[in-house]
DNA sequence: TCATTATGTCAAGTATATATTACATTTTTT
DNA sequence: AAAAAATGTAATATATACTTGACATAATGA
């Protein structure tokens, strides 16, 4: 998989680190870290609380054309 | 969860049994009915492939506000 | 420069998404 | 009304999302 630069930019928009963002979400930082790199396929609930922690959409976020 | 009954309707439109759209996308009758009745929360590329089965979007039919 | 924080990665474990088989009921078609 | 197709559900099995703990390096701040 590609890695997930959209969620990287939201992130950094924040300026939340990927520790800061799995606190946020209730999942760890290794999680984070594998949905932006691109080396999993997370679940819909956890993407939906990622774009709410960052004010985004699932389609702004994980959505691609 | 709730039932997806969007997920449903789009399906609806598009003249499809769950069957239909397991085969479409690759998984079994089982996990689309799971899907629809809310019993679980799929993978976000397992919505994504319902989504373009069903030219929909991500926020269309997993996204809410 | 040194300490701290952030990131990338790995191995081993646990939780859960998804498969398989099966059966009952409901809905549609003939 | 009967047959066929679609749906809902359950039990057991397997694949994989996610955790935990750990280590190395890069970037940031004192």
């Amino acid at each position: 998989m590609a890695k997930n630069l959209r969620l990287k930019a939201a992130r950094a928009a924040k300026d939340m680190s990927q520790k800061d963002l799995a606190d946020a979400v209730g999942v760890t930082r290794q999680t984070v870290n594998a949905i932006e790199m691109g080396d999993y396929n997370p679940t819909v609930r956890l993407c939906a609380a990622i774009c709410r922690a960052l004010e985004k959409t699932l389609n702004e976020l994980f959505w691609e054309e």
